[in-house]
DNA sequence: CATGAATGAGCCTTCATTCAT
DNA sequence: TATGAATGAAGGCTCATTCAT
């Protein structure tokens, strides 16, 4: 008996992630999904059990990701606000390299399958954030807030940054990015 | 002949965004929505051309109406900041206030309905802002960014403010209102 | 209260004499046959009792007026051959005129609605055609065959006639209009 | 996986002209149709895009084997009268033979859905008649008129004959056969 | 008589999913 | 595993006709 076929999956999956960039959500078709693929409908049921797991197993993965690699990036050695802007630069840079994923996720967080993710694979990601954001408090250097609320609103500048160079609305230079770094910092600065 | 009853519009609208907001657009069906009002199905089509038709009209209302009333709230004779803050206020409180149709709004704005509002409208709504920004560029007390930038800015920081408070992650109270602006504020003052 | 107004109906007639020209009988919608008219839908019932009875009462009044016209145009004193050529001269002539009238007539013919125009207006008009075809069989200028095949004959053509014109792949001039008729002569002459 | 069934596409052909037969275009249900074939409606759209695709198909499909068919049936060794008259013959018999294909070929060539069959398929059948005609009209045996007008009156007096044989108006034998087609003959011969 | 609102009954089409090989 | 066929369950929209003033 044949092998599942890893590249097969992966290819479902860019696929996927391609087709929510486009069109979202909404735009998933399995047929559309199979043919952009090369493979049959059918086969796309061998790999997912139904449009709900393709959907929120990419999630879960993609969240997973993202988590495990954006903690390598805090380099331990670095001025508090230094670590936060080249974790923000990472960030940014990951964006702007994985539209389509972060497109992804984006719309993934307003939909209804974002409840179905392992609350474990979230659970990762809050940890980064919380770790970080206690330092910061403790040194006095960033506003008391709850963890959510900053969280919340540096991600919504993030956000509206690379929704805004992806609009072509302005570039993304050297000149931008510090800019829109410094309202960050501005907003959540002590 | 019978009367055409201004309330049944109203209802359908009313109706109409209420299921966005609890199923986004995806979960209006024509059907439930008649069934919800309490007409038949034909009746929608007697007050909307079709499913867009009666998405983009509410929407152009809702934008309409936005932009309307929330110049009405730029009140002369006060520091730039205050005045800034007070339209800040008056925007959070309709949001809070108008949660379904702020969430109705919200999605249109990321949905391929958007394209369809009539372009008369949203002008109007860029229009206050413009003049806004201009002034406080002018006078120096804001960063001198695109007004295209500023406005995300603000509306992703408002977003999550209301976001996190209908989430009840924090409260609507005084400290969180303020530590919210003083955030906004701190991220476009000059 | 008010009488029917003549001029309303026959201004509905019209209009649904033109639609089906335009879109032959499955393009009769009667709002938009109310709207073409300028009056409002219920008043199409005022005047006609429903679709059918709109379509079966203008058959009926076309066929009826029709047969009356052109027994009309039987002029006694000729030989019968140019009496049968200014008959059809007569119609090649109303079916140029009346385009859209003949187009309803043939249309109606091969719907099921010819079968419910009353026998005694169509009677009318098979009589005329059977008395004439009888004196040519008598004097033994024309094919001794049925009736109803000599009129079909001679119908067909005269239709095939009129389509060429109205398509524009032949004028209407004397000489293509006597070729015509040389043909039907030609084909049931003895 | 499931053998596609070349019979079931057929059934769909044959059921649907069948319908069109006794009802018209405007009488194809698609729901009616899956059921006279014996499957469900979704599968009637494995085979046929959509309702003017079944249509326009099958009608491509009848003038395609028509004009195949008939093309073979000119016996070059005849003269030229009788050669014609093999073909009318020819086609009287498919007519009455495939009573409900003549008749959907008819209607098909009055609804809208005729401009939509490829043109390619058309053209042979034209170029059949256009030959035949030339040869004819070059050895002065008929009359010097437009190709389409002979067709034109060639096919009336089929459409009517047949007609007549079906409503039962006239039988078909030797000597009405013989008769109908003297009527063409004396109509187009010079 | 005149009318605009209201509606029920249909009809076409889509699509995720399962079947059967 | 792989697949094309098959389908049930919707969903959007149309339209002749009736209602109520």
């Amino acid at each position: 008996m044949r092998i599942k076929d890893d590249t097969k999956r992966e290819a479902i999956i860019e696929k996927t992630i391609a087709i929510v960039f486009e069109q979202g959500f909404a735009g998933i078709k399995m047929a559309d999904l199979a043919k952009r693929v090369g493979i049959s409908v059918s086969t796309l049921y061998v790999y997912f059990k139904n449009k709900e797991d393709l959907i929120v197993s990419i999630s879960g993965e993609l969240f997973k990701k993202v988590s495990e690699t954006s903690s390598k990036e805090i380099t331990e050695d670095l001025p508090y606000k230094l670590k936060l802007k080249a974790l923000w630069l990472y960030w940014v840079n990951y964006s702007i390299n994985h539209t389509k994923e972060s497109s992804f996720m984006h719309q993934v967080k307003q939909s209804p399958y974002f409840e179905k993710i392992p609350q474990s694979i979230l659970e990762a990601k809050h940890k980064m954030g919380k770790d970080l954001f206690e330092i910061g408090k403790k040194e006095g250097l960033i506003k008391n807030m709850d963890n959510e609320i900053l969280a919340s609103v540096i991600g919504a500048l993030l956000a509206e940054y690379v929704r805004l160079i992806h609009d072509n609305k302005i570039k993304m230079d050297q000149k931008n990015t510090d800019a829109m770094f410094s309202m960050v910092w501005d907003a959540i600065k002590n």
